[in-house]
DNA sequence: CTTATAAGTTTAATAATATTAAACTATTAT
DNA sequence: ATAATAGTTTAATATTATTAAACTTATAAG
């Protein structure tokens, strides 16, 4: 069950980060965007306010971003942007050898997140983007790459719900899945040959943390035409791809001990 | 009014910004601090996952700070930081000189608010901490400084409630803070003599924005028996904090066009 | 290995709350 | 000066969150 409330507060706060929201947002524009009735909005408004997430501005009446939602960036970098920061030059020489768009993907929970992305270089580009959500595991070769070296329990977990059909190649078939799981574990890699977006054909690697755990994935996304037509483009992507996910893998030998919990 | 689960959401994501929350934070804690029964908690928690806010590990089953908090801190920082940043080296001038905590204020609404601050250098150290919070201006240098050249009606909104009464000299009679503002506005600087915190003195200095409105203060904080033992600290203090204050300033001058909006 | 304890999850009835529409106020434009 | 628009407040009602209890899972003790 959900709470309502909630829920459109967060798609509130969602909206301020979705739109350029520097010069304030009016409660008539988020509820025109979001669909509330002003009364009801004004009463969440001013909740919100009230706790300091957003602020009313006393002159124009309009809504901006509080400061204290800066607080949780500085908390969430101290966990997590060291990681980041050391992945980052190993997506560089993936983006620099193939010039196609690369993503450090990980989870949290049971959502597929990105952590770090590199556009492609060059001028037939293809790229999904930031993800934050659930159902994108089974479609993706960063999801994939990740579900299959996870626990029984936590594969199960995260392919709790029906699976997404994305196009006429995403895999929703929970025993066919299971198959291409076993086969990526046999394989190291995973793919996504145009499982999430057509055209698109994607390669992913594991990367471990110190308890050999999936702790996230990297995957270069090429337009389809391109494996298909080079038989050797493919190679030169998966060797770039396992290159850089081995040496990310050593962050976790060199800055953590055995036991630490480490939160992406 | 208020929405009662919108309010304990952001109470609920506050513990994580206060307590340590890297290692997760199980239900049963979050229900222990907040006073929540487990059910309803569960159910908000639920929510707020489901909206990429929080996470809950898969095995462990605590929940940590979803990375989309992060986000929020990028866009501030684009709004707020580099006035923050042009500030700093003014305050850390005044801390060097008097070697007393420093604090750079502004407002967000009708809440007064601690952009940045530098702690006492003396063994006898003074300290308010990060501010976030309604009724306050009328206790506090910073507060009282801005307070005294808003406009009529942003006053009315920011004194519109019962003046809380802080320590014995706090000012809670609207008229006597009104004489005590306009004689703020005749000397260009503000107190505060033990009217927020016992045995704590400070003065304040508004800083002006393009349009001439108080937008921030900077103030500094003494032990009160320094002021009274000593004639010419008082006067030193006020030097420094005035001559920062003004410097400040320039920001607007130097990057911001008139009629541009800031956001603190 | 079995039982006990604690933590987390789900459910369905009820109590409490958020929502609604309408009235009201303030602000801006004509 | 008047109209129009945006924001705020109110109080009745319909919806929702809360509760307690049952259930599940995980961990600890015997």
């Amino acid at each position: 069950m959900s709470v309502k409330s909630i829920s459109k507060t967060m798609d509130t706060l969602d909206y301020f980060l979705e739109s350029d929201s520097s010069k304030g947002i009016s409660l008539k524009e988020i509820c025109d965007h979001l669909g509330f009735k002003k009364s009801a909005a004004h009463h969440m408004l001013a909740t919100i306010c009230d706790k300091g997430y957003l602020y009313q501005d006393l002159k124009s009446k309009k809504y901006f971003l509080g400061s204290k939602l800066k607080k949780f960036g500085e908390v969430i970098d101290l966990n997590a942007n060291s990681f980041i920061n050391f992945a980052d030059p190993f997506l560089k020489k993936i983006n620099d050898a193939t010039g196609e768009a690369v993503h450090l993907a990980s989870f949290e929970g049971t959502k597929l997140i990105t952590l770090s992305m590199l556009e492609s270089t060059h001028p037939v580009r293809v790229d999904h983007g930031f993800l934050n959500k659930d159902n994108a595991f089974h479609a993706t070769a960063s999801g994939k790459a990740m579900l299959a070296y996870m626990s029984d329990a936590s594969q199960k977990k995260i392919l709790k719900n029906k699976l997404e059909k994305f196009t006429s190649y995403t895999i929703t078939n929970v025993k066919q899945l299971s198959e291409e799981l076993k086969k990526i574990k046999k394989n190291g890699f995973s793919t996504d040959d145009e499982e999430f977006q057509p055209g698109v054909f994607c390669v992913g690697y594991p990367i471990f943390d110190n308890e050999n755990k999936p702790f996230a994935s990297i995957s270069c996304s090429s337009p389809k035409f391109k494996i298909t037509s080079d038989k050797k483009y493919l190679d030169k992507i998966k060797n770039s791809v396992k290159f850089s996910a081995l040496e990310i893998g050593k962050y976790f030998k060199k800055t953590r001990k055995k036991g630490d919990k480490h939160a992406a």
